[in-house]
DNA sequence: GCAGTGATTTGCT
DNA sequence: GCAAATCACTGCG
Protein backbone atom coordinates (compact mmCIF):
# COMPACT_ATOMS: atom_id res chain seq x y z
CA UNK A 1 0.00 0.00 0.00
CA UNK A 2 1.54 3.96 -1.08
CA UNK A 3 2.01 5.30 2.38
CA UNK A 4 0.90 9.03 2.04
CA UNK A 5 2.78 11.48 4.60
CA UNK A 6 4.21 14.56 5.08
CA UNK A 7 7.43 15.13 2.71
CA UNK A 8 10.68 15.08 4.42
CA UNK A 9 11.30 18.70 2.78
CA UNK A 10 8.38 20.05 4.33
CA UNK A 11 9.44 18.30 8.10
CA UNK A 12 12.65 19.96 7.70
CA UNK A 13 11.35 23.39 6.39
CA UNK A 14 9.12 23.52 9.78
CA UNK A 15 11.77 22.01 12.04
CA UNK A 16 14.11 24.73 10.74
CA UNK A 17 11.68 27.21 10.98
CA UNK A 18 10.70 26.38 14.67
CA UNK A 19 14.90 26.29 15.61
CA UNK A 20 15.55 29.72 13.77
CA UNK A 21 13.17 31.02 16.01
CA UNK A 22 11.09 30.56 18.63
CA UNK A 23 9.06 33.66 18.80
CA UNK A 24 5.45 33.03 18.55
CA UNK A 25 4.79 34.94 15.58
CA UNK A 26 7.52 32.85 13.75
CA UNK A 27 6.15 29.51 14.53
CA UNK A 28 5.09 27.30 11.29
CA UNK A 29 1.88 28.27 9.68
CA UNK A 30 -0.96 29.84 11.55
CA UNK A 31 -2.91 29.76 14.64
CA UNK A 32 -6.54 27.72 13.78
CA UNK A 33 -9.79 29.90 14.35
CA UNK A 34 -12.06 29.51 17.31
CA UNK A 35 -14.69 28.16 14.50
CA UNK A 36 -12.50 25.57 13.67
CA UNK A 37 -13.47 23.68 17.14
CA UNK A 38 -17.15 24.92 17.40
CA UNK A 39 -18.80 21.81 15.93
CA UNK A 40 -19.30 18.68 16.32
CA UNK A 41 -16.23 16.33 17.20
CA UNK A 42 -16.67 13.96 14.47
CA UNK A 43 -16.54 16.74 12.27
CA UNK A 44 -13.92 18.30 13.75
CA UNK A 45 -11.21 15.23 14.26
CA UNK A 46 -10.84 14.65 10.80
CA UNK A 47 -10.32 18.32 9.97
CA UNK A 48 -7.67 17.98 12.65
CA UNK A 49 -5.01 15.43 10.83
CA UNK A 50 -2.55 17.10 9.45
CA UNK A 51 -2.41 19.77 11.73
CA UNK A 52 0.19 20.74 13.87
CA UNK A 53 0.24 20.96 18.26
CA UNK A 54 3.18 23.12 18.96
CA UNK A 55 4.58 23.74 22.58
CA UNK A 56 6.55 26.39 23.70
CA UNK A 57 9.22 25.59 26.73
CA UNK A 58 11.68 26.61 28.69
CA UNK A 59 13.82 24.40 27.52
CA UNK A 60 12.72 24.99 23.22
CA UNK A 61 10.18 24.77 21.06
CA UNK A 62 8.26 20.86 20.59
CA UNK A 63 6.22 19.72 17.45
CA UNK A 64 4.51 17.30 15.97
CA UNK A 65 2.03 16.52 13.20
CA UNK A 66 -1.68 15.47 14.08
CA UNK A 67 -2.25 11.78 12.67
CA UNK A 68 -4.27 10.38 14.69
CA UNK A 69 -7.82 11.43 16.54
CA UNK A 70 -10.57 10.34 18.26
CA UNK A 71 -14.11 12.05 18.46
CA UNK A 72 -16.19 11.97 22.20
CA UNK A 73 -19.47 13.16 21.89
CA UNK A 74 -21.18 15.23 24.48
CA UNK A 75 -24.18 14.38 26.68
CA UNK A 76 -27.00 14.61 23.86
CA UNK A 77 -25.87 12.93 20.96
CA UNK A 78 -28.04 10.23 19.16
CA UNK A 79 -27.34 7.46 19.93
CA UNK A 80 -25.78 8.46 23.51
CA UNK A 81 -21.67 8.24 23.66
CA UNK A 82 -20.89 6.20 27.21
CA UNK A 83 -17.13 5.74 26.27
CA UNK A 84 -16.84 9.80 26.86
CA UNK A 85 -15.95 11.53 29.80
CA UNK A 86 -18.34 13.70 29.49
CA UNK A 87 -21.78 11.43 29.15
CA UNK A 88 -23.01 12.12 32.32
CA UNK A 89 -22.63 16.10 32.29
CA UNK A 90 -20.10 18.08 34.19
CA UNK A 91 -18.46 17.28 36.83
CA UNK A 92 -15.23 18.85 38.25
CA UNK A 93 -12.68 16.71 36.65
CA UNK A 94 -14.25 17.54 33.07
CA UNK A 95 -15.44 20.95 33.04
CA UNK A 96 -13.11 22.12 30.32
CA UNK A 97 -14.62 19.74 27.92
CA UNK A 98 -17.97 21.69 28.66
CA UNK A 99 -16.28 25.06 28.32
CA UNK A 100 -15.50 27.57 25.04
CA UNK A 101 -14.27 25.09 22.20
CA UNK A 102 -10.13 24.69 21.94
CA UNK A 103 -9.23 24.19 25.07
CA UNK A 104 -7.22 21.48 26.25
CA UNK A 105 -8.70 19.03 28.53
CA UNK A 106 -5.99 17.15 30.34
CA UNK A 107 -6.97 14.26 32.36
CA UNK A 108 -4.62 11.44 34.16
CA UNK A 109 -5.46 7.42 33.68
CA UNK A 110 -4.63 4.72 35.52
CA UNK A 111 -2.61 6.32 37.74
CA UNK A 112 0.19 6.91 35.37
CA UNK A 113 -0.19 8.63 32.31
CA UNK A 114 -2.25 11.57 30.63
CA UNK A 115 -4.33 12.01 28.18
CA UNK A 116 -5.21 15.21 26.05
CA UNK A 117 -8.53 16.36 24.34
CA UNK A 118 -9.46 19.54 22.37
CA UNK A 119 -12.83 20.78 23.54
CA UNK A 120 -15.15 21.48 21.18
CA UNK A 121 -19.09 22.42 19.88
CA UNK A 122 -20.62 25.63 21.77
CA UNK A 123 -20.03 25.89 25.81
CA UNK A 124 -22.11 23.13 27.70
CA UNK A 125 -22.17 20.87 24.90
CA UNK A 126 -19.15 18.77 26.17
CA UNK A 127 -17.84 17.39 23.05
CA UNK A 128 -14.20 16.43 22.85
CA UNK A 129 -11.05 14.93 20.47
CA UNK A 130 -8.65 12.97 21.71
CA UNK A 131 -5.36 12.91 20.40
CA UNK A 132 -3.72 9.76 19.68
CA UNK A 133 -0.56 10.17 17.78
CA UNK A 134 1.64 13.11 16.49
CA UNK A 135 4.18 12.79 14.10
CA UNK A 136 7.29 14.23 16.09
CA UNK A 137 8.60 17.09 13.61
CA UNK A 138 10.62 19.30 16.30
CA UNK A 139 12.10 18.96 19.78
CA UNK A 140 13.10 15.28 19.20
CA UNK A 141 16.02 15.49 21.35
CA UNK A 142 13.69 16.83 24.18
CA UNK A 143 10.90 14.59 23.72
CA UNK A 144 13.14 11.67 24.02
CA UNK A 145 14.71 12.98 27.19
CA UNK A 146 11.11 13.09 28.61
CA UNK A 147 9.70 9.51 27.64
CA UNK A 148 13.06 8.19 29.65
CA UNK A 149 14.82 7.22 26.25
CA UNK A 150 18.01 7.05 25.20
CA UNK A 151 19.64 10.30 23.54
CA UNK A 152 20.62 8.37 20.54
CA UNK A 153 19.15 9.83 17.23
CA UNK A 154 16.13 9.07 15.97
CA UNK A 155 15.47 7.90 12.59
CA UNK A 156 12.59 9.84 10.45
CA UNK A 157 9.30 7.63 9.71
CA UNK A 158 10.29 8.47 5.95
CA UNK A 159 13.64 6.73 6.99
CA UNK A 160 12.20 3.92 8.86
CA UNK A 161 10.09 3.04 6.19
CA UNK A 162 12.60 3.20 3.64
CA UNK A 163 14.78 0.16 5.36
CA UNK A 164 17.59 2.78 5.93
CA UNK A 165 17.23 2.65 9.73
CA UNK A 166 20.72 2.12 11.09
CA UNK A 167 21.12 -0.55 13.88
CA UNK A 168 20.73 1.06 16.99
CA UNK A 169 19.00 3.73 15.93
CA UNK A 170 15.04 4.48 17.09
CA UNK A 171 11.90 5.37 15.53
CA UNK A 172 11.08 8.71 16.02
CA UNK A 173 7.53 7.23 15.90
CA UNK A 174 7.86 5.45 19.27
CA UNK A 175 8.34 8.96 20.94
CA UNK A 176 4.00 10.13 20.13
CA UNK A 177 2.38 6.72 19.19
CA UNK A 178 0.25 7.01 21.51
CA UNK A 179 -2.18 9.46 23.68
CA UNK A 180 -0.27 8.38 26.52
CA UNK A 181 3.22 8.57 25.04
CA UNK A 182 2.61 12.14 23.53
CA UNK A 183 1.39 13.50 27.28
CA UNK A 184 4.90 12.01 28.10
CA UNK A 185 6.96 13.25 25.44
CA UNK A 186 5.40 16.55 25.39
CA UNK A 187 5.68 16.73 29.07
CA UNK A 188 1.79 17.49 29.09
CA UNK A 189 0.35 17.29 32.71
CA UNK A 190 -3.07 18.05 34.07
CA UNK A 191 -1.93 20.48 36.56
CA UNK A 192 0.50 22.90 33.92
CA UNK A 193 -1.90 22.40 30.80
CA UNK A 194 -5.00 21.59 31.61
CA UNK A 195 -7.23 24.18 30.26
CA UNK A 196 -5.31 26.33 28.41
CA UNK A 197 -6.32 28.15 25.34
CA UNK A 198 -5.21 26.38 22.20
CA UNK A 199 -5.94 29.21 20.15
CA UNK A 200 -4.79 31.79 21.89
CA UNK A 201 -1.11 33.84 20.41
CA UNK A 202 0.36 34.00 23.57
CA UNK A 203 -0.39 30.31 24.82
CA UNK A 204 2.16 28.01 25.17
CA UNK A 205 0.22 25.14 23.46
CA UNK A 206 -1.33 26.03 20.02
CA UNK A 207 -3.27 24.27 17.26
CA UNK A 208 -1.69 25.48 13.88
CA UNK A 209 -2.05 24.39 10.16
CA UNK A 210 0.78 24.59 7.79
CA UNK A 211 -1.04 24.21 4.81
CA UNK A 212 -0.16 20.14 4.70
CA UNK A 213 -2.76 18.35 2.70
CA UNK A 214 -4.48 15.37 3.74
CA UNK A 215 -5.43 12.92 0.96
CA UNK A 216 -6.88 9.78 2.58
CA UNK A 217 -8.30 9.30 5.85
CA UNK A 218 -8.91 5.99 7.51
CA UNK A 219 -12.04 5.65 10.10
CA UNK A 220 -12.07 2.90 12.20
CA UNK A 221 -13.50 2.04 15.59
CA UNK A 222 -12.31 3.97 18.77
CA UNK A 223 -9.91 1.45 20.32
CA UNK A 224 -9.54 0.52 24.54
CA UNK A 225 -12.76 1.88 25.44
CA UNK A 226 -15.30 -0.36 26.95
CA UNK A 227 -18.36 1.23 25.61
CA UNK A 228 -19.95 2.09 22.98
CA UNK A 229 -17.14 0.49 21.06
CA UNK A 230 -19.11 0.36 17.37
CA UNK A 231 -19.11 4.01 16.96
CA UNK A 232 -16.72 4.50 13.81
CA UNK A 233 -15.06 7.65 15.72
CA UNK A 234 -11.49 7.11 15.39
CA UNK A 235 -9.62 9.08 12.07
CA UNK A 236 -6.24 8.37 11.00
CA UNK A 237 -3.88 9.59 8.14
CA UNK A 238 -4.16 6.97 6.05
CA UNK A 239 -0.51 4.22 6.69
CA UNK A 240 1.11 7.15 8.81
CA UNK A 241 3.84 5.24 10.18
CA UNK A 242 3.32 6.66 13.53
CA UNK A 243 -0.46 5.22 14.39
CA UNK A 244 -1.08 3.86 17.35
CA UNK A 245 -2.84 0.35 17.79
CA UNK A 246 -3.27 -2.91 16.00
CA UNK A 247 -1.84 -2.08 12.13
CA UNK A 248 -4.75 -4.66 11.06
CA UNK A 249 -8.05 -2.69 12.21
CA UNK A 250 -10.96 -2.78 9.91
CA UNK A 251 -12.03 0.72 8.71
CA UNK A 252 -13.61 2.78 5.99
CA UNK A 253 -11.07 4.58 3.77
CA UNK A 254 -12.04 7.94 2.58
CA UNK A 255 -10.45 10.07 -0.28
CA UNK A 256 -10.20 13.47 0.17
CA UNK A 257 -10.59 14.71 -3.22
CA UNK A 258 -11.14 18.24 -2.62
CA UNK A 259 -7.07 18.47 -0.85
CA UNK A 260 -7.98 20.07 2.30
CA UNK A 261 -9.03 17.78 5.69
CA UNK A 262 -11.55 20.68 6.41
CA UNK A 263 -14.05 19.30 4.06
CA UNK A 264 -14.41 16.11 5.02
CA UNK A 265 -17.57 14.81 6.10
CA UNK A 266 -19.44 17.58 5.65
C1' DG B 1 -2.11 -11.87 27.69
C1' DC B 2 -1.95 -8.90 32.18
C1' DA B 3 0.04 -6.13 36.14
C1' DG B 4 0.82 -1.63 37.81
C1' DT B 5 -1.07 2.68 39.37
C1' DG B 6 -3.97 6.65 41.41
C1' DA B 7 -7.56 10.05 40.27
C1' DT B 8 -12.34 10.17 39.88
C1' DT B 9 -17.04 8.88 40.42
C1' DT B 10 -20.75 6.21 42.24
C1' DG B 11 -23.24 3.87 45.59
C1' DC B 12 -23.69 2.67 49.92
C1' DT B 13 -24.49 3.85 55.02
C1' DG C 1 -18.10 10.02 55.01
C1' DC C 2 -16.08 5.88 53.10
C1' DA C 3 -15.48 1.82 50.22
C1' DA C 4 -15.66 -0.08 45.81
C1' DA C 5 -15.63 0.16 40.98
C1' DT C 6 -14.04 2.23 36.91
C1' DC C 7 -10.73 3.92 33.60
C1' DA C 8 -10.08 6.83 26.34
C1' DC C 9 -2.70 3.17 28.80
C1' DT C 10 1.88 1.27 28.51
C1' DG C 11 5.46 -2.00 28.95
C1' DC C 12 6.76 -6.47 29.72
C1' DG C 13 6.68 -11.56 29.34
Amino acid sequence: MAIRRVSKSASQRVSEAIRADSEASRLPGKLLKRAFFEDAPERVAPRLLGKLLVLRTSAGVMAGRIVEVEAYLGPHAQPADRAAHSHRGPTPRNQVLFGPAGHAYVYSIYGLYFCMNFSCEREGHGGGVLLRALEPVAGMEQMARNRGLPPFSFATAKEKNGATTRKGRGNACELTSGPGRLCQALGLTREKHNGLDLLDPKSTLQVRDDGMRVTRVLVTRRIGIRHAVELPLRFALAGNECLSGPKNMEGKLIFVRSGRAGRLLR
